[in-house]
DNA sequence: TTTGAATGTTAGCAGCGTAAACATAGTATA
DNA sequence: TATACTATGTTTACGCTGCTAACATTCAAA
């Protein structure tokens, strides 16, 4: 057992990914994250400054590979129209939603500002940007302002909907409990094709 | 200065919502609540099973509010279109959002599961149904499901408008910032005007 | 009037984020 | 190669947290 770790960041970050995956990130302590690496409770204090600056770092993890999925949505079948693509995307979007959806409540908790950390800002717009550029392509030669109000009803709609589905769920789908995903995924097909109506 | 305050419950549930205002429902702790109710520590748990239960009548409370705000809305102005009526309700529910917004993050804070609180449940659907009854208004005799799944497309967008307003945000409004309510409103306007083509 | 329930307080537990002091290992320089 | 500095680990400790147990006071019913 080596004193020093040489990756004790990087493993860090896996950890708290890990845990937050499966306790949430309301139930995840730095100490919890530190004993899940090996390493005392304090160690992660010589990689960050603060608790909120590791999980700014796992947030921005999460951005990146929402990223990652909303391109890869549109790019495994790019003889898609522009409409469908479109549609995969927003598909994607809930999927990610609800199979991370512990890594996604911590993506939009409040507790982390930020605006104190401006490459999660950067991760957080990138992805936004994958829904931009969708829509640039559903209307070409589209005004800048009116492509940015589009694209925030939409991932407003899908952001929300994640968000609501704790409250308020249609009661076929809670009631087919095995296939729930694949029943959310055919009320959005419809949900989505009726706000496309632009 | 009686041993017995008479009127404790209400008191804290009264001083937690103060002090949510304020310091927003991350920052607020079971002893600051006691401290500003000027009872002890502990006092609160003669009428509370746990902190999450107290928080959860806080919550109950700010669904109340919502749907009352969501009535008012229509209410006020009776000789409204049932579009107009129906654009008033955004604006009232953005309102909400940005007014208290701190309360509204607990409303939908995953650290109370609401579904070990019946009645806040059943705050949170009263309000969702206000906006059922004006989508009926404007779609006379609409099938159930589909009158549920408009409901669900707006209530999302709305929710997620509020939450995103902190990541993605016109720069026209935040240029603004002392009118930036006002600007909120106009761009929600045409926001909502353009999401109601059914 | 007595007795028990309701409602308050005090003391104390384990867990939390964080800071300070100290220990060890790797690296640059003499 | 020896030495000093820096990076990175540990130990200890502080004040805050949610919560429990034991005790005190008040109110209401017998």
């Amino acid at each position: 057992m080596k004193y020093h770790h040489g990756n004790l960041k990087e493993e860090l970050i896996t950890s708290a990914c890990k845990i937050c995956e499966t306790d949430g990130h309301e139930n995840m302590s730095l100490r919890s994250i530190a004993k899940e690496a090996n390493v005392s409770q304090t160690a992660p204090y010589r990689h960050f400054k603060t608790k909120e600056s590791l999980l700014a770092e796992v947030s921005k993890l999460g951005f990146d590979e929402l990223t990652h999925r909303l391109n890869q949505s549109v790019a495994v079948n790019k003889k898609l129209s522009s409409a469908d693509k479109f549609l995969e995307m927003g598909l994607a979007y809930i999927e990610f939603g609800r199979e991370k959806r512990m890594i996604y409540d911590l993506m939009h908790s409040p507790s982390i500002k930020k605006g104190d950390f401006p490459e999660l800002l950067n991760a957080a717009a990138g992805a936004f940007d994958v829904l931009v550029t969708i829509v640039m392509e559903l209307h070409p030669g589209i005004d800048a302002e009116r492509c940015n109000q589009i694209c925030m009803k939409h991932w407003a709609m899908m952001h929300g909907l994640i968000g609501l589905l704790d409250i308020k769920i249609d009661p076929k789908i809670e009631s087919k409990a095995g296939d729930a995903m694949s029943l959310v995924k055919e009320d959005l097909r419809s949900f989505l094709v009726e706000s496309n109506n632009f």
